[in-house]
Order: structure tokens, then sequence, then C-alpha cells
DNA sequence: CGACCAGGAAACGGC
DNA sequence: TTCCTGGTCG
């Protein structure tokens, strides 16, 4: 009996026990792929008499860091405490914190996550006088993060600058990271670029960590970027001890700056042992079925086809409605008639945006179903949480210029813009600390007497508390800090919403106390700590596997990566929402789109349904839309009976509010769907009418009033794909039929 | 300075 | 529909 390698199959086993040199695991969706990786961990440590130290596991939330970390302990019987189980930027965040005068930091370096950096980013552009109406914040600061993690430096950006927002770009990406320097922070780029650097430069360090980490693996690899490519590079360039897991059928971060390529390219410049993992463990094979359609049509990809020995499975539900409002209702209602069946916390409802989750949460609230959403307005982006968390970091880092600019008149103090300016000018003159300048600011001209003696005040507590950040636990520390600067008083009369916010930051509270208590509590936490963990903190991560409350859980599909439920429902499968219209002139990105939707169908283990509606609202206009073209590709015979929901009475509406009029009215349904078409193609309507979808198949010719003629191009029970000869490819459902005229061939 | 309002833009996904 | 910015006024 040997519990780390009975009861693996022989492709799982294979990965396993190739221990040394290089390996790929191309592991399909739900084929055991974190069971691998634990197996694995447990095999090097028995095999190679290693130490938990000695192996360097990367994975892609904390959350499934924990959960390895979890099994590795059970399968080894021994502490994983030490374990190198983390998220890339959580390894690269543990050596900075190790070595942080290599790259001319102070140990108290504060991290910026992306809102911060949006924030740096407008501070910039107004100081360079950069017109805000012109160039946003947003893209910029996209651009800059795509250059980072393409490791492209502020010179190599300005250099192949050609366009004029290009230029914009270079000079904001210069400044910004002048800016990160003299605050002392680091954005979550750079806790991949400051590793790379410390290693190039300090190559003892790398041979330090070459010693300690013998073996790695990397788990999503087809989600890595070139920086963290390089990190691996890096770190296994001597003894090549390298595993890495990843299914380019489930790449979905390009826009993030992960590159598909690096799968390939490890392919190719590793030669490594390729063990692919084709049983799925999860789903029924219908559902296997259904998601091997979507994702076949992708030129390149590695040929995979997954398994399973659940042969048969329910269908798959469609719901057609004709409003989302209607859509999330039918949803809501289905949910109540499988709580015979299943657990609330056993179904999941995956949306591609994260403005479609409102509708559904109405829709939960009145059918009285326990939920949670994950993502969306974030407890860490919570006006109240960024005010709190501010002031600890300014007590942590007095030159954090981003968190005084924040608080200085938080709760009032009687300094505007212009005040601040000038502190921040008064303080780089006179190279203090932002939190110095406060007790001096009587020194700086133009703030009032009365506002004077509230920053010094102010400066005096953040003093003092700087002083005793060892000294006193995280959690009467925030308690300290909430009480002398008032807080409490502030919010609660902040507006209507106040005493909301408020306890919001009782929740604060109470996580720090959380985090106090948990884990291995020998160790001496401190607030610092706790700012770390939160920045790095991915909504995700809270999700239990025995969530007390019995809730269903509401997520976009992205955050629905490497999870699985009994019941998904993907709702909103419509043209535009996914594929989103965004993608609709990438090729690249419609690839991405149909691997995001192939994502969400492999989620299912037992029943899945899809929803598509026939409009949506969008900046509350109420626009027509159409069932999204990946619906054609999954053969007709796994879908189940449609379930059709047009009309209901009316929506209560908030008085004056009135209801959503369409913009497109469209036509009377007799004549026209309720998916209508932009384009006006005339054109008689001889040929004879079509009454059943039965009645068309592949290769008729076809004619619809307004897209004129066109060929049959697929037929299912209740789809169609038509490839028109002057609109393209269109996807359209049974109502359309009426509007089709069967027409003789070209 | 800061409260208030109007007008315009916007939300694809997030460690 | 919601969010943000820029302008006005007390």
């Amino acid at each position: 009996m040997d519990p780390i390698l009975d009861g693996l199959n022989e492709k799982q086993r294979e990965a396993v026990l190739a221990a040394d040199g290089s390996v790929l695991v191309l592991a399909g969706a739900g084929s055991g792929k974190t069971r691998v990786i634990t197996h694995r961990f447990a095999y090097l440590i028995r095999e190679k008499n290693l130490k938990m130290e000695n192996i360097l596991a990367v994975t892609f939330t904390n959350k499934a860091a924990g959960e390895m970390k979890e099994r590795i302990a059970r399968l080894t019987g021994e502490s994983t405490s030490r374990a190198w189980v983390r998220t890339f930027h959580a390894t690269g965040l543990m050596i900075i914190r190790r070595n942080p005068e290599t790259i001319g930091y102070p140990h108290n370096f504060v991290i910026y996550d992306a809102d911060d950096s949006k924030d740096i980013a407008g501070s910039i552009m107004h100081d360079l006088k950069i017109n805000t109406t012109v160039y946003k914040t947003g893209p910029i600061m996209h651009a800059i993060f795509r250059a980072k993690d393409n490791m492209i430096t502020p010179g190599e950006y300005e250099k192949d600058a050609a366009t004029e927002i290009e230029k914009v770009t270079a000079s904001v990406y210069r400044e910004y990271e002048n800016r990160l320097r003299e605050n002392f922070a680091l954005d979550f780029n750079d806790l991949l670029l400051m590793p790379i650097r410390i290693f190039r430069d300090n190559p003892r360090l790398l041979e330090y960590y070459q010693d300690l980490w013998r073996y790695m693996m990397i788990d999503e690899f087809q989600d890595t970027n070139i920086a963290q490519f390089q990190f691996m590079k890096l770190v296994v360039s001597r003894d090549r001890h390298i595993c890495v897991v990843g299914d380019d059928d489930q790449s979905i971060y390009g826009w993030r700056g992960a590159n598909i390529e690096n799968i390939y390219k490890f392919k190719r410049d590793y030669s490594p042992a390729v063990v692919p993992l084709e049983q799925n463990y999860r789903s029924t094979q219908l559902i296997l079925d259904a998601a091997n359609n979507v994702v076949n049509k992708i030129p390149g990809r590695m040929e995979k086809r997954l398994w399973t020995s659940r042969s048969g499975g329910e269908k798959i539900g469609l719901i057609e409605t004709m409003r989302e409002t209607d859509e999330a209702r039918v949803i809501a209602e289905t949910v109540r008639e499988l709580s015979a069946k299943y657990k609330n916390s056993e179904i999941a409802i995956f949306y591609r945006t994260n403005s479609q989750s409102r509708v559904l949460e109405e829709a939960m609230l009145r059918a009285n179903i326990p939920y949670r959403i994950f993502g969306g307005q974030k407890f860490y982006e919570r006006k109240e949480i960024k005010d709190v968390v501010a002031y600890i970091r300014l007590i942590i880092n007095p030159f954090d210029r981003q968190a005084f600019e924040r608080i200085v008149n938080i709760p009032a103090r009687g300094v505007g813009n212009v005040g601040r300016q000038k502190m921040i000018a008064y303080a780089k003159e006179s190279g203090i600390s932002y939190v110095e300048s406060l007790m001096k600011s009587g020194e700086v001209s133009g703030i009032q007497r009365e506002s004077v003696r509230k920053l010094n005040d102010l400066g005096q507590v953040l003093f003092e508390l700087n002083q005793s950040l060892e000294q006193i636990t995280p959690t009467n520390f925030v308690k300290i800090l909430i009480d002398s600067i008032e807080y409490k008083k502030y919010i609660r009369e902040f507006d209507e919403t106040g005493p909301d916010r408020w306890e919001n930051v009782e929740e604060l509270v109470n996580s720090v106390k959380e985090f106090e208590e948990s884990g291995d509590t020998s160790e001496k936490k401190t607030i610092v700590d706790f700012i770390n963990s939160i920045t790095l903190h991915a909504d995700i991560d809270d999700l239990k596997e025995e969530e007390e409350r019995e809730t269903v859980s509401l997520m976009t599909i992205h955050n629905a990566k490497g999870l699985e439920f009994p019941v998904v429902f993907i709702s909103g499968v419509n043209d535009g929402l996914i594929p989103h219209s965004n993608s609709r002139h990438s090729p690249e990105q419609m690839e991405e789109e149909r691997r995001l939707f192939y994502v969400a169908v492999t989620r299912a283990k037992d029943k899945l349904y899809m929803s598509f509606s026939g409009s949506r609202l969008v900046y509350g206009d109420l626009i027509p839309t159409k069932p999204s073209v990946f619906l054609l590709d999954i053969p007709s015979e796994l879908y189940d009976e449609i379930r059709t929901h047009s009309t209901y009475e009316p929506q209560r509406r908030t008085p004056g509010k009135g209801v959503g009029k369409f913009t497109n009215p469209p036509a009377a349904p007799k004549e026209e769907p309720a998916y209508t078409y932009e384009g006006k193609v005339g054109g008689a309507e001889k040929g004879s009418s079509v009454s059943g979808m039965d009645e068309l198949k592949p290769g008729d010719r076809v004619r619809h009033p307004n897209l004129g003629a066109g060929t049959v191009k697929s037929v299912s029970a209740k789809l169609m794909q038509i490839e028109f000869d002057n609109w393209g490819l269109r996807a359209m459902g049974g109502n359309f039929l009426s509007s089709l005229r069967k027409i003789e061939a070209k």
C-alpha cells in the first residue's frame, strides 16, 4: 500500500514518476492535475530525500496553494509550513523581503495594487500637464502593465513609441517607475521583475536559491507571462528539474499579459517528457462532448481528447428569454427546483462581465435564495477600507506619497488640493517624510492655523504608531488608529451609506484579528504582514470548501477557473458578451473567448445550463441581441428541451424610472424575431417558405428579407448557422424560420 | 475649501 | 444605469 502512487491512473503515475529533468504535463480540464502536483511533490520528498523547502511549487491563486499544502501534508504526514507552495507574486515578494537592500529598498516597502497604480498615473499626468480627457489613465496603465509583463523597460518603450498615445505612455511609464521608487513602493509586476533583477545582479543569491529549490513545479503554465518564464528559466538554469503543468485550451488571461506561447516555447526549448492527461474525473461524457466541440475549432492547439468513464449524462438545459430580468428569474426558479436534489453550495452561476451580476443578484434576492458574489466591487476597493489601509501604509512607510495624498484631508482638516500639493513640495524640498511634514505644517505657507493644529496632531499620532509597529498586536494597532483619527464619526456621517461603511471597517478589524490568529501563531505577526497579505489577496481565495452558509456562487467565468460545481449555469450566452464584442476584430482574442467558454462548460460535473436573452440593457438602453455563435458548435442532440419564457407580467419599477425602451424597436414578432439584425439588403422574396428546422440541411440556399441570400452551414434542433453572401456567418434561433425562404442553389 | 450639480463617459476579464 | 470630472457658489 503506497498512498503516494496507488490510486493514480497510468498517466498520472507517469507524471509523478518522471522526477528528474524537464516534464510537461498537458492536463486537460478535470484530469486531476492538483493530484499530480501534490503526489509528485510528496514523491520527490520521499524518493529524493528532500526537505519541504527544497521544492518550489507555483500556483495560480492563494486558494490553490492552500489546498495543495493541505494535501501534501496529508500525504507526507509532515508539516508544510516551510514548503514553498505559493503564487508567483507571493514567491517574488518573499525573495524581495529577504533582500530588499539589493534593489535599494528599505525593509518597510509597500505594494501597490492596480488601483493605486492608476491613481499614480492620474497624479503623474496632472504633473506632466497631460490632457486627461484625451488620454485616460486606464488604457495608459494597461499599456504600462503589458510592457512590464513583457519586460520592456521605459527606455525601450520610449525608443519604439511611434504614435502619440505611445509617446505619452512612454513619458508616464518613465515617471511612474520613478514615483514607485520614491515611494519605496512596488507594483504587482515588480514582484516578478525585481527578483529577476536580484538574481541577475547577484549570482551568489541565485545560487543560494538554486541550492534551496532543487525542483520546481508550475501550475497553470498556459497563463504565465514572459517575466514568469524568465524567472523560471533563471531558477532552473542549473539543474533543469522543472515540471510545468498546463492546458493550452484553458489559456484565458492573454489580456493580462499571459503568453500562451510559453507552453509551446517550453516544449521547444526544454525538450521535456510530455505526459498528456486526458481522462476527466469531473464531468459526464455529454458535457465533455459539448466542451470538445467548442474547443476543437481552434487551430494549432495541442490535440487532446477528454474522456470519462461517466458515460451519458443529463442534457444541457437551454433557457431563452426576451429580457435579462426574465433570464435571471428563470435561473432563480430553476435553482429552486434543483434544491430537491442539490445543495445551494453545489450550484454556480457564471457570467462574462461583472455588470451582469446585478440582475442575477436581484433575482436571487427576490427568490430568497442565499447567494454569494465573487469579484465585482471588492472589499479592499471600498473607500472606507482604502482609507484605513492608506493610513496604515503611511505609518509603515512615511514616504508613501499616494497614501499621504489620500488621507491628509480625511477626515476633513481644511487642506484641499492646493494645500496638499504645497505640503508635498515642502516635504520633497526638505527631504523629510510626509509624516514629518505634518508635524512641521506650520512652516508651509498658506495653511490655515486651525489646519496646522490638526495636522500636527495627526503627525504626532502617526509618528507614535510608527514607533510601536512591532510592539502592538495588529488588531490593537488598527483599533488604536481608527480611534485616534476619529474615523468612526467621520465615516458614519459620510452619507446615507455611512452606517454600512462603518460595518465594513469593523469587518476589516475582524479580518485583522483572524489574520493574527491564523496559521503558525508562534511567529509574531505584525500589521506589516497583514498589509502584505491583503495586497496579494484574491476574492476567490475566500471560497471555502464547506461554506457554512449554504450559498449559490455567482462569479465571472475568469473567476471560475480551476473550480468545479455539480450544477453550472452559464448566463448571458449572447453574441457580444461571449464572445465579447471587444474581441470581434481579433482572431486571437476570438480564440481566447472560445477557450473561455470552454472553461465555463468544463466546470460542470453533472448538469449544465446555458441561458441567453433576446435583449440586454446596455447603459440603460434596451438593445436586441443574438444568441452566441458558440452555441452552434455544440451538437443539437446534446441540448435538452429549450425553455422559452417571453411573456411575463411587467416588472415593478421604481416610480419615474419607466420601463426600458428599445432604441431600435424590433418589428412585430410575426415578421421579426427577437434577434434583429442591422443591415438592409433588399431582394424579392421568392422561394418556398420554411416551417420547421428539420426542413433545412447544410448546403441549402435560403433568403432572408434583410440579410439576403445565404447558405445553411449547420442546423441543430434549436439553432442554425447561415453563411450570408453579403453579411457572413450568422447564428439564429427558431423564430427566424418564418422569415426565411428556401431558394434554388446559385 | 468643499458641497453640490450637470454633463459626459463608460464596464471585459483581475494577481 | 452608474461613475467620474469639472464647474459654480456659499
